[in-house]
DNA sequence: ATTATTTATGTTATCGGTAACATTTTTCTT
DNA sequence: AAGAAAAATGTTACCGATAACATAAATAAT
């Protein structure tokens, strides 16, 4: 295994002090054209580039933003990490990923990692159905004081960091408002666990519009289930094979669209037609949504965009000390085929 | 912005030298027990933890592995790299990612970037389509000198490193044989591009199957596409469009599920019925493919695996200097619905 | 009690850069 | 040509941790 050359070498090879090569690298002006030449093409011939580790020390700084997660293969967060890495290449700064799991909060192992690579800012993204919020609170407060902070999460992490948030109001509102025009007035929300403390906002939203449009709420529509199409399969089942068809709603919003997909799938295998026999909307967005069978109404929440704003104003911070910053990215719902608007159809 | 406590400022706090602090904190046995837990005090009071760039500085190395692929926001890519994420974890191993984007070869700019950053490995992914393999093999070549590489690519990498490869054959040979057993003839291939010099081996290897099993290789039923949905409806519909009816295939081969979600939606907007007008069969086996309707027959490319034994083998060849290694894993085809045989259906 | 051993702790050079400051060289004035 | 100003280059301390080596303290052996 090569070993890489240090500047020392260049420099002893250039016949020129470490300091006239770190001009050269840097592109300081104060060279004279002939050392410049000489020392670049010692540079070149060895294919010099500063250890980054050297420059970390010495600088205390990493020029490198952290992406905190859950996981990377979740769809959602995956598009937070991605759109964030093209926003910090922009800015010549690089992102490092870090995945906390299932367990929400930033595990003291993370926290501590971070300020040992002394990152230049941490951008945490977490769910909607967050628990413990406390670890998850004490974590950030710590990191703040390190270095800048910047949160995608749901509304009640109030600490003094940079604070973006999704529109969660309208991404309930939007859906029951949707369905209510067509005539719906039975509408279910399943997905996202509805009834513990502070989890699942997205759920309570939801019910909020209900009352406010003057429809039923019942209980019954309301399913605890997980974040995935296996959930999505089980509730509705759970849900229809307790209620007589008379009592069926009509319509279905889910916490996201995969919990779409799968209750899509299980009220095939039941016999029904979709849309005809029941409408669905789904949550995120994401890539599938146009080919699923019908097409599935969605909310997007622009996480890209809040990526891309955090990123940037990570980087703002940096410099500046003003680090206060709060954003509401609104929802946007995008009508596709499952609600039947196509068919020129209503329920009534 | 508070200032990260260093080991001289543990050590003066404590009335230690640092040798002493980092004895405390490598847990060396030979510190007496009353100096332990006075250093530890200070440790603890000031959440000191050492300094990762001035610990890679001194010790040449960094302790994580790289992994350059295309993009994270692809599915296939994204399976990878979570797999190889948490084999690293397991081995107390971090992992940074690098994107290489459309241009399938590293960058110059990468290359470099690892090799300032000392990491410990790479492991590149790259997409079957590759193009420009020259440029590819130069960078490989060049990080082979500083670092071991792994590769989850296409077989005609032949370079000194961790050699990882899908079983490209049989990644063909399945789909191709299971359609065959059900009585298919006229079987098309889309998507991917079959015809420039040294991209997908995936659509030659089709071609070749088709021909071991004495199967019309009619060049109308290979049409070149993308690797995406749209990609997948296009080529359908510029296929079936340019053919009688009665010469239409009555299965379709697609490049990956993505393609074959892509065909799906074209078909059924065509009017025909799935899989009793056409069979489908795509690649990778996402997790939508058992929710598609029909549910997607697809392949399995084990990309965990693969990314598992990549980061297994990079890392023993850190210590070792036995670099040499090579596997190809299995495809594994799963049969889902969309070929009809869960309906005792087969074509004639 | 004295020397030999073991155990605990301290000293210091090193890793590869950076930049403030010092020094040398060149160019410009007068 | 002497001196001032500007430009080019060199010296060196520092960033934070580590480990080889040196030394000091504690314990054991005689």
């Amino acid at each position: 295994m090569t070993k890489k050359a240090t500047i020392y070498d260049i420099a002893r090879e250039a016949g020129v002090s470490t300091a006239t090569v770190t001009r050269v690298v840097r592109k300081d002006p104060h060279v004279k054209e002939a050392t410049r030449l000489k020392v670049q093409q010692v540079i070149d011939a060895h294919a010099y580039s500063p250890s980054i580790s050297a420059q970390n020390l010495e600088g205390g700084r990493s020029r490198t933003l952290a992406v905190v997660l859950p996981v990377i293969s979740n769809l959602y967060f995956n598009r937070i990490f991605d759109a964030a890495w093209w926003e910090a290449e922009k800015n010549g700064c690089s992102l490092r990923l870090f995945q906390t799991m299932e367990n929400q909060a930033i595990s003291p192992g993370i926290v501590s990692e971070l300020i040992r690579c002394r990152m230049d800012g941490v951008l945490f993204a977490g769910s909607i159905w967050s628990e413990d919020r406390g670890d998850l609170n004490t974590a950030l407060e710590k990191l703040g004081k390190y270095m800048p902070v910047a949160t995608i999460c749901p509304p009640d992490v109030s600490l003094d960091c940079i604070c973006i948030q999704s529109d969660l109001v309208n991404c309930s509102r939007l859906p029951v408002r949707h369905l209510h025009t067509l005539g719906h007035r039975r509408i279910a929300f399943l997905g996202g666990s509805m009834h513990s403390k502070d989890t699942s906002r997205r759920g309570v939203g939801f019910l909020e519009q209900l009352r406010r449009m003057d429809l039923p709420d019942d209980p019954a529509y309301h399913v605890d289930a997980g974040y995935d199409m296996e959930s999505g399969e089980r509730a509705v089942l759970r849900m229809l094979s307790g209620l007589d068809r008379n009592r069926w709603p009509t319509a279905i919003v889910t916490f996201n669209d995969l919990v779409a997909l799968g209750v899509m799938k299980q009220l095939k295998k039941m016999g029904l037609t979709l849309p005809e026999d029941m409408a669905i909307i789904g949550c995120d967005n994401q890539f599938f949504c146009a080919y699923t069978d019908p097409a599935l109404t969605s909310v997007d929440l622009h996480p890209e965009e809040m990526a891309r704003s955090a990123v940037r104003e990570l980087l703002l911070a940096r410099e500046s000390s003003s680090r206060s910053f709060a954003m509401v990215r609104e929802a946007t719902l995008i009508v596709r085929e499952s609600c039947g608007v196509h068919l020129g159809f209503r329920k009534l």
